[in-house]
DNA sequence: ATAGCTGCAAAGGTTTTGCATCGCG
DNA sequence: CGCGATGCAAAACCTTTGCAGCTAT
């Protein structure tokens, strides 16, 4: 899990995915690097499914297995992580340029509002250590009902 | 979703159950009271699997279907709670008697511990209001590894 | 040539639902 | 009787894997 928050360049970022590739003696692949490409301009979360769609519209030849194997290739190099709400699906986070964050979601209509809270990272120390737990990760999720969907009722 | 922390008995519980019931109109059933006993006996989370398994002890007849079923009627009824995990699968939490809690979970062996944080209502509060969502539910995970699994490196 | 890369189809793992039957009121 | 309660089997959903053919080195 990545703690640093400092900026780095898309550039960079394949550097890293490459780097990570060739540690395992991967080959170089135009449909991966595609796949790469789409994902690392991504700003908001998706689902391997909306991911798929977004390829397909640059490469419809690119099958929905192999967008899916590179989401977890970018999970496993530092990229990317899962993230799993309440509604069972899978959605895929770009981690890089992004400050650690914590997620508002709406519970009518899945709007997702990231906001962050430094108070946290410490409470969570505290706890790991009291139970003398290795710290992984954490998840703080607040559900509720956004502006928009309470005013349409 | 409950906030109020007070003790109340097994057969309180029950009643409200039954009130729950009778607003909707629905018939007795020796097998869902069953369902429902085993269920309010348990104070660990667990999947629909492991109190199917428990409650087939007792009448082998009930199948998974009516046991799924149930589970859903005691989460509308408020005695219970959905929790989904990083693994997918769904628990069940029984939620009276119970005060809020959070979750510091084994991403090893899944050994779940129970810890309190009252600072989280204020600072939930606090973010539902400044994005103006009408507060839900919450989710606070903490993932690490636990004490055992440490140790056994 | 060897070993990784791909797409398709199918398998897995869970949660839900359709339907015919049973049983409470 | 009428409508909810049940069990079985099957559908729905997603995620993951097997396999045969393709491609980079």
């Amino acid at each position: 899990m990545l703690s640093e928050d400092k900026m780095i360049t898309h550039k960079e970022e394949r550097r890293i995915f490459e780097r990570f590739l060739q540690k395992r003696q991967f080959k170089n692949s135009r449909k991966r690097d595609l796949i790469v490409d789409v994902f690392l301009s991504l700003h908001e979360h998706m689902t391997s499914e909306d991911i798929y769609q977004l390829v397909k519209q640059k490469d419809s030849s690119i099958g929905y297995t192999t967008v899916y194997r590179t989401l977890k290739l970018l999970c496993e190099s530092g990229l990317c992580v899962e993230l799993k709400f309440d509604d069972g699906v899978t959605r895929y986070e770009h981690l890089y340029n992004h400050p650690h964050h914590d997620h508002l979601i709406c519970v009518e209509c899945s709007t997702c509002i990231e906001f962050c809270r430094p108070e946290i990272e410490a409470m969570q120390n505290e706890i790991f250590e009291k139970y003398n737990f290795l710290p992984h990760h954490h998840k703080l999720e607040l559900y509720g009902v956004c502006p928009k969907c309470r005013g349409s009722k």
